[in-house]
DNA sequence: GCAGCGCTACTACAAATGTAGTATGCGCGC
DNA sequence: GCGCGCATACTACATTTGTAGTAGCGCTGC
């Protein structure tokens, strides 16, 4: 298992999400993806991607034409983890968390019922 | 409603907790609350709490001695929406992000249910 | 009333982060 | 086979963030 104990900036996370969603990309792709008003430059995106093939978050796959193609090095789960611990640690618990979604109306008591139905599920 | 449009740093974010559970505090009292291995030096609590003021997050509230008192001047809620809503939107919705926590054992099915009852109870 | 101490106000600075330009190289199309 | 164009590698820089020092002032105790 790789050292998955890096920290993302924002930025470096949304770049990573997009490598998740398309499994392979080039540095174009990712620009293209990436949903904003004002678009970051190309070499913007580059640099990002640079730095997390230094932090070991992404690898290069394969060259087509003279452009390369990432992939992520690191599991989506284990940066979700990371973000979701730290405002969990912050908040004062998961529990917390969760009472907090559904009093802001981000969480239904339907979506509760489903999620529980979802993980008996998988438990058994 | 003050605009509670204010982003803040991971730090700015700690000094504010302490606030919250304190009501009003001073530079030193939030510094003797911060707990880490490595303690701030009192001058680095007191940029925080500075830069926190000019954003409009906190205020003065009174002075003893010669020493200022803060209270916060937005809501831990509007905070948490911040950060909880930034969270769900890189996770892609607030179900996943909870069917995450199931998955990496941060809830139980219990902790859903005893949820689920609070939220019932309050609505009525 | 004054000395000392703590607190504030101001300044400083390094590292991280976001953002992008420049130079150069390599492959594709003609 | 050669040049054009896109991609890369490298460099640069402003801003934000974390971290702290220094100067000086106002209370408080004596």
């Amino acid at each position: 298992m790789a050292n998955e104990r890096i920290a993302l900036t924002k930025f470096e996370t949304e770049v990573m999400s997009v490598l998740w969603r398309l499994g392979e990309a080039t540095v174009r792709d990712v620009q293209d993806a990436i949903d904003r008003a004002e678009p970051p430059a190309y070499t913007t995106v580059q640099t990002i991607v640079q730095r997390l093939e230094q932090k070991g978050a992404v690898r290069r796959t394969r060259k087509a034409g003279n452009a390369l193609y990432f992939e992520p090095a690191i599991t989506r789960k284990s940066v979700y983890r990371r973000l979701v611990d730290e405002l969990i640690d912050l908040i004062g618990g998961s529990q917390p968390l969760v009472a907090h979604l559904v009093e802001t109306g981000k969480l239904s008591l339907d979506d509760l019922k489903a999620i529980e139905k979802t993980a008996k599920r998988s438990k058994k």
